[in-house]
RNA sequence: GGGGCGUUAGCUCAGCUGGUUAGAGCAGAGGACUCAUAAUCCUUUGGUCGCGGGUUCAAGUCCCGCACGCCCUACCA
């Protein structure tokens, strides 16, 4: 994100055909939090997220499960992607389906247009088919066969040979955008990132583009195609205009102006659809390509990709249950540098869990709320004159919000934190070495002693505004104790620019009950 | 086959255009303190920087080869 005016944050559209592991979480929760810091920039925030319903796998699992696609949607959006994003409080704007219409009537705006001016043509999609399954077979499924079928190619799930089929197909002139696109890519370098990504995009369209056929007739589980009902429109094509289709595409110009262009947020798999297809379909529309495209990276387990097949598949309340919500969000925004892999394990987790929310952070908010409820009657005390003790926390606050932005800018959320963390390691520091519990004990020193205090609770207070888009539940419970809601306002309406903008919360508020923010979890489990 | 990336302390990772005794966090060890969620603070053990060559006054950092792992090589929602 190169400024802060505003932002049309998308996740990808998840696919109805599973239920949703930490790897999808895992995107919400990165967007999210993306998205609730621009929010508290004050830019001008949109958060798209949804489901994507077409398609044969769809319409197969559908069958096997005896309901019709549409009911199967229902079904796992309502129980399973829906509710994920509850779990793990995602706080999306909008939630698009493919199957809602909005969106069917704006993929076929979309379509009639690009057909009209000449974009799409039809022509002969020949390809090897299995009769086993039923389609035609990507590359990937694909392999030598052995045996009585040594020479063919066979089917990688029947290993039964193929045949080469032809099927009438509309075909988007994608090829003529190539040079676009990579002037795009030279002229924008921030457009695809982070720069690992781009390069292979950049690779890839230099290899040279082929047209991408758009539409299938061997089933009807989607989107037809409005000159020619016997076909329904390529699931990526359909997927891929929900970020416009959202925005009020099609239907209304004013939303769509404010909106668009959208940045995006998607898995690495999936990269190519955003930075290859879905800008060279925009340029045919004669619309902007999109501000930027992130391809983040994939957690691993045990040093693999984290997959079902392989058992390594975790369902996001295993670990919401045990540890909370946002716990899971600071976690796999913290420990894993966003935009490559890494890795996930339990004892990390676990490890982080103590060492950085119980120990570092809710200790600290237990220790500081205690002290001043021990010795100022639950009241933020007077601040008096501040020593260079004192003052340099008021800077490390100021600068490690500032490193913090522009690293959220960047969409460097796991340094970002760190930065943010910076001021819990030093207000930890600080109480040690002004050592408040000695300054009770002298009467003389009571001036001094509260200054300490509201020094801490004033850090207490940015740290709430800081870490809101990261664990709003927590910092909103913080927010609570401090009193500062009735003080200052809601915790959502507090600007990262005046975070560190210091005695905010007047001397004399009242504290309120604090519950503990982190447990510790006993061993075990 | 072709292209790209990775391999640094027990663990997870930083180390930009080559330059003082290779860093952080966690874990481990020792100490201080008691406001707090048996927490916090200080000190500290620990690395032949995957292996083998080479360039250079100097290489984790550049070049070549090897090993292991991963990714891309168009229709994988």
């Amino acid at each position: 994100m190169s400024s802060r005016s505003s932002l049309y944050l998308t996740t990808p559209i998840f696919y109805v055909n599973d239920a949703p592991h930490i790897g999808h979480a895992y995107t919400e929760v990165a967007s999210d939090v993306l998205v609730r810091w621009s929010r508290q920039c004050g830019a001008d925030t949109w958060f798209l997220t949804g489901t994507d319903e077409h398609g044969q796998k769809i319409l197969r699992t559908a069958s096997a499960n005896g309901v019709a696609p549409k009911e199967w949607a229902d079904k796992l959006v309502a129980e399973s992607w829906k509710p994920l994003l509850d779990l793990i409080n995602i706080s999306n704007d909008d939630f698009i389906r493919t199957t809602d219409e909005r969106h069917e009537t704006g993929v076929q705006k979309f379509l009639q247009k690009l057909y009209d001016d000449g974009h799409i043509y039809d022509g002969e999609f020949e390809a090897l088919y299995c009769v086993g399954c039923e389609e035609f077979k990507p590359k990937s499924e694909i392999v030598d066969g052995s045996g009585a079928f040594e020479g063919e190619k066979v089917c990688k799930i029947h290993s039964k040979p193929l045949e080469l089929l032809q099927e009438k197909n509309y075909f988007f002139k994608m090829s003529a955008f190539q040079d676009r696109l990579l002037k795009l890519y030279e002229e924008r370098p921030d457009f695809v990132q982070p720069a690992s990504a781009r390069n292979e995009v950049i690779a890839f369209v230099q290899q040279g583009l082929e047209d991408l056929s758009i539409s299938r007739t061997s089933f009807d589980w989607g989107i037809p195609i409005p000159w020619n009902s016997s076909h329904v429109t390529y699931v990526w094509f359909d997927a891929l205009l929900n970020y416009l289709t959202a925005a009020g595409y099609g239907n209304d110009p004013e939303k769509l102006e404010r909106l668009w262009p959208a940045t995006h947020i998607v898995g690495k798999d999936i990269l190519r659809f955003h930075a290859v297809i879905w800008p060279a379909m925009l340029m045919a529309a004669g619309l902007s390509v999109p501000e930027h495209v992130y391809a983040h990276g994939w957690l691993l387990v045990g040093g693999e990709k984290m997959s079902k097949s392989k058992l390594t598949g975790i369902a996001p309340n295993e670990i919401t249950d045990t540890f909370g919500a946002d716990a899971f969000r600071y976690y796999f925004m913290r420990a894993i540098n966003f935009g490559q892999d890494g890795s996930f394990s339990w004892e990390d987790l676990r490890a982080r869990y103590h060492a950085e929310l119980a120990n570092g952070f809710g200790n600290l908010v237990s220790r500081t709320i205690g002290m001043n409820n021990k010795y100022f009657g639950g009241v933020k005390p007077e601040q008096g004159e501040l020593l260079a003790a004192d003052t340099a926390i008021v800077d490390l606050v100021a600068s490690a919000a500032a490193k913090a932005e522009e690293q959220m800018l960047k969409f460097q959320i796991h340094e970002a934190i760190a930065s943010i963390w910076e001021i819990v390691d030093a207000l930890n520091g600080y109480i040690t070495e002004q050592e408040p519990w000695v300054l009770a004990k002298q009467e003389e020193q009571l001036p001094r002693l509260g200054t300490v205090l509201a020094t801490v609770t004033e850090g207490l207070r940015a740290l709430a505004v800081l870490l809101h888009p990261v664990m709003p539940d927590a910092t909103e419970k913080l927010w609570i104790a401090l009193g500062a809601d009735q003080a200052i306002g809601a915790l959502a309406d507090q600007t990262i620019a005046e975070a560190a903008t210091w005695n905010q919360l007047p001397a004399g508020t009242e504290l309120q009950p604090l519950p503990v923010l982190f447990p510790r979890i006993e061993e075990e489990a």
